[in-house]
DNA sequence: CGTCGAATTGATGTCATTCAACTACAGTGG
DNA sequence: CCACTGTAGTTGAATGACATCAATTCGACG
């Protein structure tokens, strides 16, 4: 867990404001560059059960991963963050609440540390970013909702050829194992089910 | 399908603001007294797949439900909104798309609608409200993320524990078919575990 | 090399689905 | 008042999908 406060200056997450939120360089500039930005190697843990998540973690470079564990023990993945992506245990941070999952390094990855404080700062200095953050959460919801449509009875192979949709790019970063654990199953059965589909002449990629 | 415009004046909703909200009685009148009231007939559709849903639904007496059908035309509940609840489709809301899903009333039923134009007033209105709202959208999160992590991994009879635990009102008003179809299982499986559920000497009520 | 975790494969078990028959009950119309 | 009908719920037997357990292979890394 390396601080790298200025060892090389990312400016990804300006880049980001200004491509995808849309705002004008200086806006993106004066917000960005004062945030706190930190590195982390591939197996760092950077929230735990029982923390209270104070920030989201935007990733500038490199893949983390959110999992909670379930009464027997076992990992089950919420989500994954690559390149661009914001995570964050939304329920700890708005209700102050200890956090009931993990988040953690797949690579070695950089963040930037986006605080509520930030959050409303921005909203201020921008109007344009203030509707930006709901969008993400609106999102966000979108996204749930279609997960759990999948899981209330899509069968395996379903549920995997929608991953394969759905983030093409991380095939080739995540485990395999990783991607069962996201999809409810098991890693063999993940296996069996990739058999199957190269059987029936399916090509990824 | 009646309208009720003034047939009587349920001041549920005007309640609700300053009991759960915490508003003072003339800010929650001032609010809730202009709104749209409804009132369905049990088995009447609010909303259907492809309309664009422009408001939520709050219900002051009876019953709603939200259900969208997966492409084998089989019925998944995404929800249920009995007295006190608000329902609706997000996601067609705020970006403006068609719906997914369908709102049907489960009993005779009185609504309020909730447009985004009241939400965007009452928030002006009241500091309080703006808050309120926010607060019920990180609910919604937090809940969805639970019904998740239930449905990757647990068992029938543990998703049908669970469902009692959250929503113990609901299991002698909603037909047992749509609580398997809100669990993701088939209604003879619920069945088979109600069954071995009470040969544990396991009593809800 | 040797080691360790990931991935594959096979044998077997378990849980939930499917299909079908049957009961219970509410609503409808004769 | 009594069939007639349709829907909900239950039950049984057969099937199917995925899990579990164990053995083996593969590949990365020290």
């Amino acid at each position: 867990m390396i601080k790298s406060e200025n060892h090389k200056i990312p400016k990804d997450f300006t880049n980001y404001l200004m491509e995808t939120v849309g705002l004008s360089e200086p806006e993106a500039q004066k917000l960005s560059l004062p945030l706190t930005r930190m590195s982390y190697e591939k197996g760092n843990v950077l929230l735990k059960k029982g923390d209270v998540c104070k920030h989201s973690f935007f990733v500038e470079k490199g893949l983390l991963r959110s999992y909670m564990l379930d009464e027997s023990g076992k990992e089950h993945v919420i989500q994954f963050a690559p390149e661009n992506w914001f995570i964050v245990d939304r329920s700890s941070v708005y209700f102050n609440d200890p956090s009931e999952s993990y988040i953690e390094a797949i690579e070695d990855t950089d963040v930037v540390f986006i605080g509520e404080d930030f959050m409303c700062h921005a909203a201020e200095v921008s109007q344009t970013f203030g509707r930006y953050n709901d969008k993400l959460l609106h999102n966000h919801i979108r996204q749930m909702q279609k997960r759990i449509n999948l899981l209330l009875g899509a069968t395996a192979e379903k549920r995997y050829l929608s991953f394969i949709e759905m983030y093409p790019d991380l095939l080739l970063r995540v485990p395999q194992w990783m991607i069962a654990s996201y999809l409810g199953i098991t890693p063999e059965s993940l296996s069996r089910v990739r058999k199957e589909l190269a059987h029936k002449n399916f090509k990824p990629s």
